[in-house]
DNA sequence: TGCCTGATTGCCT
DNA sequence: GGCAATCAGGCAA
């Protein structure tokens, strides 16, 4: 299946950035996965920034250990771990080479290949495919071999629409499903968009 | 070596 | 609205 034309993918220049200009600037962006013939691809609507030593919710606020190495590693890059023992969840490692930040993408609104994505997550409302860190990345075919793998070549990376380029309206929220730190608001995602995870859940916690 | 917890989801009532 | 599934990392002993 082939990409749109006008599409364009994002450069290491995009990523080696401050780490909240990058989770901001990534709601809108394009995450494309090609694997196994079918690409499949979601506009990104939400996003979390995972920083360095004031944030007691990263896995890098210990330092640097063989799960989160990829956290560490240059920009560009994504970081995919299992959470909770059961689901993965893929982060884009952000910032400069060694500091350990990056951007969690805890949802998508599905664009391309949604039938594989049916396929992957069994037969699902399109609302539903996508909506969720863990949802995210069984729809796309993205697992933990993906961890430390470049997004700026190969299979799996972000693109943008330059037709479609222009100012998007964000919210900015506390986090979400973490106890440390949750007094940060380091959650952005597209405002007025039905395919943002968290729903009924987390606002009858508040 | 062993216990506890979590950047979640989906099924159950 | 409640809770089980499921397991590796982190920490205490």
């Amino acid at each position: 299946m082939k990409l749109p034309r006008a599409w364009r993918r994002l450069g290491a220049e995009f990523y080696a950035r401050d780490t909240l200009a990058v989770a901001r600037a990534l709601i809108g962006k394009i995450l494309v996965h090609r694997g196994g013939g079918a690409a499949c691809a979601g506009r990104i609507v939400e996003t979390e920034a995972y920083l360095a030593e004031v944030d007691a919710a990263s896995h890098a606020f210990r330092g640097r250990t063989a799960r989160n190495a990829s956290m560490f590693g240059p920009p560009g890059r994504a970081y995919v771990y299992r959470s909770y023992g059961v689901h993965a969840c893929f982060n884009v490692v952000t910032a400069a080479r060694g500091s350990g930040e990056a951007v969690l993408v805890r949802a998508l609104e599905p664009v391309l290949g949604l039938a594989s994505m049916r396929r992957r997550r069994g037969a699902s409302a399109v609302r539903d495919l996508c909506r969720g860190p863990g949802r995210l990345t069984v729809a796309l075919g993205i697992e933990l071999d993906h961890d430390g793998v470049s997004l700026l070549r190969g299979p799996l990376g972000v693109w943008w629409d330059s037709s479609a380029d222009g100012a998007l309206a964000l919210d900015v929220t506390p986090r979400i499903g973490i106890t440390r730190a949750s007094e940060l608001e380091l959650r952005f995602c597209l405002r007025g968009s039905r395919f943002v995870s968290g729903g009924s859940r987390v606002s009858a916690r508040a």
